[in-house]
DNA sequence: GGCCTGGTGATTGTATGCGATCTTGAGGCT
DNA sequence: AGCCTCAAGATCGCATACAATCACCAGGCC
């Protein structure tokens, strides 16, 4: 069994995307422990960790609160993970396996059918999409960050990534931008095929 | 005063920068009890803080240990060094302030004095010119990563700067280095007058 | 009436005790 | 001799108890 902290630490991280708290609230860590089903100990330890992760807020005696961010906050917070996911990228095209990169064009796949679904299929589409995409692209993601070997740009990652999950705005993507992130995608792929690191990296 | 949480973290942290702990050393709760003169929780919350910055290691049920890195790792982590604080310059350009632009002046003068001195006066020169330079450089690179307004890109810097300060080598710059930190340095001023966020950004 | 002050309740911060897990060393077996 | 097993010691993880701090509100004073 794992530690009981890495618990604490999983379940409030979820609870709060899930949305079940809202931005700005305070997570008293007593009702955590009694949601989690371990001590205030684990439970402060995830809340800290949370902190540094920038997904709550701690004010020394003053508990923990959910973090609410701004627009501008929002906005640059977008260009942090542009800039992390570009090296990231430049990093994975000299180091990605083939397997890697077989899966790569699998999940590119996958991610096109859901769209083209989701297009076809008018009745109930968004739902559906975030059901198939959503996944699909975080592990996309996820794959080339492992493939960048780089233990500290994963961790800088999550800082940002996670974020914006916390507003509930992940639905509002336009279908253009929808065709272009699925354009960018291939094009990734064939960028690592190439070694082409500065390509990469765009 | 702050709390014992804060003191702990702050003693182990400087004590780790201050090479008093071997890298690789394993850090003892009980230990590190003694030293701060606090109690093991707060002890814990600092190294748990500290392994999440990446100074420390810690494994489950065997305790924290300081970071040790390697070559490769190093010249992964002063890539992201510059990739960050090449963001955080685009930032500042547009944001910094008048006032703290006379202060970068004030210490890049401050910078070039100090390795004109170390030049002058070859006698245990490498000693007095990281008495003066190394403090006057991290005030630098504070003022424009405050400049920037961006906590999240604080926090991720603070990921790579210090890792580096862990092993010894900040003595290694050779004259030609130094010299063309110094005219980045001015470069940097200039186009930080110019508001020029691109130029900044190299 | 508005503002300041003191008290009270709630919540966080810290210390300590206990159980769980890992490391280390000796001893026996192959 | 080398390896495995296992017990003792040490250390960490968690729970709980106590202390410190803060927010809120009632009451009095200006």
């Amino acid at each position: 069994m794992s530690t009981a902290s890495a618990r604490a630490y999983d379940l409030i991280r979820s609870l709060i995307l899930e949305g079940r708290f809202a931005p700005g609230e305070r997570l008293k860590e007593e009702e955590l422990t009694d949601l989690c089903g371990v001590s205030r100990t684990p439970v402060r330890e995830g809340l800290r960790r949370l902190a540094i992760e920038g997904l709550v807020v701690v004010t020394p005696h003053q508990g923990a609160q959910v973090a609410a961010i701004g627009e501008g906050e929002l906005a640059e917070i977008y260009a942090l993970r542009a800039m992390i996911e570009g090296h990231a990228a430049g990093r994975a095209a000299v180091l990605i396996g083939h397997d890697d990169i077989a899966k790569l064009k699998a999940l590119a796949s996958e991610m096109e059918a859901a769209v083209a679904a989701s297009n076809s299929d008018l009745g109930g589409g968004a739902a559906e999409l975030n059901a198939r995409f959503t996944p699909a692209n975080s592990e996309f993601h996820r794959i080339i960050l492992d493939a960048a070997m780089s233990p500290r740009l994963a961790a800088m990652a999550s800082l940002v990534v996670e974020i914006p999950l916390i507003l509930r705005t992940l639905a509002r993507y336009s279908d253009a931008e929808l065709l272009r992130s699925l354009q960018h995608h291939r094009e990734l792929i064939a960028a690592f095929e190439a070694r082409d690191e500065d390509w990469a990296r765009s």
